[in-house]
DNA sequence: TATAACATGTAACTAGTTACATGATTGG
DNA sequence: CCAATCATGTAACTAGTTACATGTTATA
């Protein structure tokens, strides 16, 4: 899905597999990411495929910086994929759940530090969501009108990121509280 | 990781490669999951890294059930990956959340449909965890006490299912009441 | 003086998915 | 009679990670 996804980016402006990175990390980073390595072997298989064009930006002192455009083909796949519905739920998987359950075992504090660690990340990175964004809509809206519904889409992902790590410290709080009753 | 939830299974007893599935799927299922296939072929690793053994049991019209038991090797790697603390939060991949955010061009109609149906699928999900589970672990406390530590964090894990759910749920509904307003 | 940002990529690997192949028994 | 359950596995594939390789410029 990765394809999809550098589709969709390029799709609003042409860029290079470094801003792409950048772009996803700042974006959709909390709920998909990849690694900068498959960024440029995925898209040396959109451009086989002629889903993307490329073009070399000389720079002097630095590597060529290498554009990619969407092609109307590549326009093509992207709309279709948008399309179709997504029909079950994403099956995640949480090491830190899958350590806990096999927990049993150990002693109280590994346990409570395992989960105070965790507790703290969660935080941090909760802390990270909620830079409010009405305003960031308004001057989309201002600047770029016709990306006002992008915007607010982009603000509902946001919005999950803010819900999710709530949920996530309550769980904790809750778990935690458990342990230090029942071992 | 998969190696690690299947010596956590065999730790509790001797298992073939289709009960694992089946008690994958009834217990780590929503945080961790695997295909048939990949509980083979990871089985097979297993064996050979001498962290399980296996022995075929003849059956008559069937082939040889081949039941996998974990060696004091597959113990000590276990052990090892339970002390060694879970150090950042899961990156996970949502399908819908990527969609969604490509799709500030779609259709209102197209992106409320999309998030009505995943609501459902994540209304049947949430009905799964609702069963209680207080009774469940007073009765494996009272079968196996052995287990009772274990039941409790079988149960968190559960919980962080519920708590999933809804929250799940509630963002679905705040956004589709947003798209309603702002498309 | 070191490290982050800029900028590209390949090779080897691990993890996971899909499709195939086989075949009896049980329940609706 | 058809689907589900039991029960194993392999082959080919896609996706993603880790490690390597190169080199400049700006900033702290």
């Amino acid at each position: 899905m990765l394809k999809c996804a550098l589709l969709g980016f390029l799709k609003y402006q042409p860029k290079t597999g470094y801003e792409l990175k950048q772009t996803m990390d700042q974006s959709t980073g909390h709920f998909w990411h990849a690694k900068q390595s498959q960024i440029y072997t995925t898209l040396k298989k959109l451009e086989q495929d002629k889903f993307v064009i490329s073009h070399a930006e000389p720079q002097e002192s630095r590597p060529d910086r290498r554009v990619y455009t969407i092609t109307e083909a590549g326009d093509k796949v992207l709309q279709e994929w948008l399309l179709e519905p997504v029909t079950k739920p994403d099956t995640t998987k949480q090491l830190l759940l899958l350590k806990l359950f096999f927990s049993g075992k150990l002693e109280k504090e590994a346990i409570l530090t395992q989960l105070r660690l965790i507790r703290n990340l969660h935080e941090q990175q909760s802390k990270l969501y909620k830079t409010s964004t009405p305003d960031f809509i308004d001057e989309i809206t201002a600047l770029q009108p016709e990306l006002k519904q992008d915007a607010h889409l982009w603000d509902a992902a946001r919005r999950f990121g803010v819900l999710y790590e709530k949920m996530y410290i309550d769980w904790l709080d809750e778990t935690i509280a458990m342990v230090d009753v029942e071992f």
